[in-house]
DNA sequence: CTATCTTAGTTTAAACTTAAACTAATTTCT
DNA sequence: AGAAATTAGTTTAAGTTTAAACTAAGATAG
C-alpha cells in the first residue's frame, strides 16, 4: 500500500505546516492589537482624538500637495465610505479642508488645513516616542529581521487578489 | 561644548531607533490588516459569516465547558461589552447557548451548540487553509523565526500597562 | 449584620467599518 | 456625437468596537 503510506507521510508534514502558518497569523494579530490597544488609548487620554483620525492625518501629511478620498482609502487600506466618515469629522473640526478639484470634477483633494498641520506634528512626534518605548525591548538585531520578514509577508500577500 | 556634541550624537542615534520601531509597527498593521481583509472576504463570500464571530466561536471551541462574558472577552483582547452584542447574534442563530452559572449568578457560562460544533469544526477546517495558503511564501526557517520574534513582541508589549 | 467595595455583564452613545446601492463625472467604444 | 462602461465619492444598513454609565451579585470590612 504505497498510497496509504504516502498520506501518512503527507499528513505529518502538511499538519504542522498549517499549524505554524496559523500560529503565525494569530501572533500577528495578537501583537498588532496589543499596540493598537496601547495606542488608542493614549491618543484619548491624551489628546482627547482616535487613532484612525490620526491614520488619516498621517496619511494627508505625507503629501502637502493633498490627496483624494480614494488615495487616502488604498493607503490606509480601509473602505471609501469609511474615509468619508472620518474626514467629514475631521473637516467639521476645521483639521482638514475639502476642495472639489478643477480637472477632474469627481475627485475631492482634502488636505490639513494650517491648524491641522500644526496638531499632527504634535501628536505624531509624541506617537513615534510611544511607539519606540513599545518596542523598547526588541533589539536593533531583531527589528531588522522582523522588519524584513514583515516585508516578506507583505510581498506574499499582495500577489492574492481574492 | 561637550553638551551640543552630546545631543548631535544622541541625535544621530535616537532617530533611526524611532523610525525603526516605526517601520516594524507599521509592518505588522499591514501584514495583519492585509490577512484580515482576505480572511473577511472569504468568510462572507463563501458562508455569509464574519470574522468577530467565528473569532468568538473559535475562543468557544477551546473549550468545550464553556466560558464566560468575561473570558472571551480578555481571550480576544476586546471590551465585554462587544462580546454581549455578539454572542447575542450568535444565540439568535442557535449556535451558541448562554446559562447563568448556579455558584456565581453574575456569570453567564457560553458554549457551543451542536449546531454551532458542527458549524465551527467546517468553518474552522477551511480557515486554516485559508491561512496556509495566504503565508505559502514563507518557508519553514522564517515562520520559526517570525514566530520567535512575535512572541518577543508580545513578551515586550505585555509589560506595558497603560 | 450591613455598609462598602469589587466584579460580571448589559446598555448606551458615539465612532468606526464594511459591502452594496446610488449619484455624478469621465472615459471608451462604436 | 451618443450609448455603455468605468471611476470617485457619498449614502445606507448592518455589524463591530470602545468607553462610560448602569444593574446585579458577590466579597470585604467594620
Amino acid at each position: 500500500m504505497p498510497n496509504s503510506a504516502q498520506t501518512a507521510i503527507e499528513k505529518q508534514e502538511q499538519t504542522p505546516r498549517k499549524k505554524r502558518a496559523l500560529r503565525v497569523w494569530l501572533g500577528l494579530l495578537t501583537s498588532s492589537q496589543l499596540i493598537e490597544k496601547q495606542v488608542r488609548a493614549r491618543f484619548r487620554a491624551e489628546f482627547d482624538t482616535t487613532l484612525p483620525r490620526f491614520d488619516v492625518m498621517a496619511a494627508l501629511a505625507r503629501e502637502p500637495e493633498g490627496q483624494t478620498m480614494g488615495d487616502i482609502s488604498r493607503w490606509l487600506l480601509v473602505s471609501r465610505g469609511n474615509i468619508t466618515g472620518i474626514v467629514s469629522r475631521l473637516e467639521a473640526d476645521g483639521l482638514v479642508t475639502r476642495s472639489r478639484s478643477t480637472d477632474d470634477r469627481r475627485t475631492h483633494l482634502v488636505r490639513l488645513s494650517r491648524k491641522g498641520q500644526m496638531d499632527f506634528e504634535r501628536l505624531s512626534s509624541i506617537h513615534e516616542q510611544w511607539i519606540k518605548e513599545l518596542l523598547c525591548g526588541i533589539s536593533r538585531q531583531e527589528m531588522a529581521s522582523l522588519d524584513e520578514l514583515l516585508k516578506k509577508v507583505k510581498v506574499c500577500l499582495a500577489k492574492k487578489d481574492y
